[in-house]
DNA sequence: CGCGTTTACGTCGTTCGTAACGATA
DNA sequence: TATCGTTACGAACGACGTAAACGCG
């Protein structure tokens, strides 16, 4: 058994059980690869993967297990090979985000922008995707960190660090009839609008439907997207009223349209960002998480990092106080 | 970075940085080991160890930093090796047990000799040691269980499985005082005659100078050992009275000796099966756990292995009730 | 016939062991 | 001078890539 084969194998499962394209993503040619999978396979004595003709058709029980501990195998190398980078003060290599496109669009920037200027040479790769991918891609260790937004409790799994607590507001056209009020609507007068949302909004366990559930109404969902530069173009054409995360507004919303606050019976959501446990951070994605929340200490960060404590987190800010101290 | 390189850097912390006494526990010559270090050391970029003239003379920080890392990796390793092991149905392999002597001596024969009949080919290795000696070695990697005997909580790292419970009992040869009263003796009574127990009594918080130390007191201690025989010996030597596990007595001390209960107030004691968080066992291994603690269902054990989760053990049979079925 | 895997083969790099050397107590 | 680690070198092994063969849709 070697580090290689172990790497192969997990390439191979990531890339569909299609050997061509895993030797591609680790610079490999594909007869080594087929070749190392099968000395694996002699060296266990039983097969990974189901062969259907020539091609791999599934990964057997025992092979679910060996690559399991595979990945936590190659994890705890990377470990070793970002302490060792860390501890030689290597200022280049690459940081990959697994977050939603909120994040990646209204809140990471500064963040990626401060990382940037500390370590210009690190490559930061922003890997978009829905809640459930951002989870699975973290684990499987294709990306470093993640970040992503809760209504209620933090994700199971992992380290999760609590960034900023941030409300919903309401997006409307001038002249639409919540504009009117100029104020925050109950939800029974939300539910007579069209909302146009994001798609985790159609979840029944979403915490919008929740909040309407809870008074026995329905909320009338008329577009989703998970982009909320698509939900403000659609809120512009006068489709509806969006609902979005308050990092989304900017000021040229300010200026063209009507912000309202949503209504308080909509829960306070958190952003968190998230990591494995015993996961290995580069320097620079300590620093990235400091700039995302810099009411941790870098120092207090690093030993929850390495000591795996569960850490009594300080009650994060609001966005609106976050974002305040960033521009001032 | 290879398997290799860390099997080596571990062997070498474990030989006390002698790089001679590792070559040879890993079956390989010495200038090959100083080489794969030198080679480690370039990747990582950092000394492992600081030399002194030629020698190694202690483990840098970073050092200790990657080899606890590179003991979870060739665990995982080793993990993985059990596992196929186990699938392909393999009946040889080692077992090495780190216990302390009375389980050893006393409690484990008839469970190893059950291993033994089911698998033959196994090689059996008792690694006998003082208990914090046990843990260690388990935690490192040199043992694949441990049994040990706690009189309160249970370890605190690792999986344990409560096996039985049992008393310490009062060994007396014929005519001394203890002996005339025929039943247990309270503890002022106790606190008036030499004792001779275990090395592990003589520390302040053993639960024996604890319960005397609960009523003021404190026991002449006038011998200890490690060993449940010497403890005997001297007991017929008439050096005092013995204060040993009831696991420890045999037919042949009855006909001899005195035995009577050990003062209520000495709490009761549970041995305990060990293991690391997540180690696999070999199927024989967990043979070996169902020899010594036949409530407890085989898969029940192997569910518990695999899903690393607290498991609510029933309360274990005490160790009268577990002798006698196995007698019966 | 194209796609993907396996087999075959030649080359290169790496590891390993033997032997000699260096340093230290 | 004995012990231990490093360096040097040659042999053997193993990994990798190219090229060709094989199966399947």
């Amino acid at each position: 058994m070697t580090l290689t084969q172990l790497r192969y194998l997990v390439a191979i499962a990531d890339s569909g059980l299609n050997i061509t394209l895993a030797a591609e993503k680790v610079h490999a040619t594909q007869p080594g690869l087929s070749k190392q999978l099968k000395q694996l396979e002699d060296e266990l004595g039983f097969l990974l993967f189901v062969r259907k003709g020539r091609s791999l058709d599934a990964i057997t029980p025992a092979g679910v297990q060996v690559l399991e501990n595979a990945r936590r195998i190659l994890a705890e190398v990377n470990n070793v090979r970002s302490y060792a980078a860390n501890h030689r003060r290597e200022s280049h290599g690459e940081l990959t985000l697994a977050t939603t496109h909120t994040q990646a669009r209204f809140v990471l920037p500064p963040a990626i922008a401060e990382v940037k200027r500390s370590y210009p040479q690190v490559g930061i790769h922003l890997k978009p995707a829905g809640e459930g991918e951002v989870l699975a891609s973290l684990a499987k260790g294709q990306a470093d960190l993640a970040v992503i937004s809760t209504a209620g409790d933090p994700p199971a799994d992992g380290l999760a660090i609590p960034l900023f607590r941030w409300k919903r507001v309401l997006l409307v056209p001038r002249g639409h009839p919540l504009a009117d009020a100029g104020q925050a609507p109950t939800l029974e007068t939300l539910a007579r609008h069209p909302l146009i949302s994001y798609d985790s909004s159609v979840r029944p366990e979403s915490s919008l439907r929740r909040a309407f559930a809870a008074i026995g109404l329905e909320p009338q969902i008329a577009l989703t997207a998970h982009d909320a530069d698509l939900i403000k173009t659609y809120v512009r054409a006068g489709l509806g009223a969006g609902l979005l995360a308050e990092m989304a507004v900017t000021a040229r919303d300010v200026e063209e349209l009507v912000v309202l606050p949503a209504p308080p019976q909509l829960p306070e959501c958190m952003t968190w960002a998230l990591l494995p446990h015993g996961r290995v951070l580069r320097d620079y994605a300590v620093e990235l998480l400091h700039a995302l929340a810099p009411q941790l200490d870098r120092h207090d960060l690093r030993r929850v990092l390495a000591g795996n404590l569960e850490a009594d987190w300080p009650t994060p800010p609001t966005w609106v106080e976050l974002s305040q101290a960033i521009t001032v």
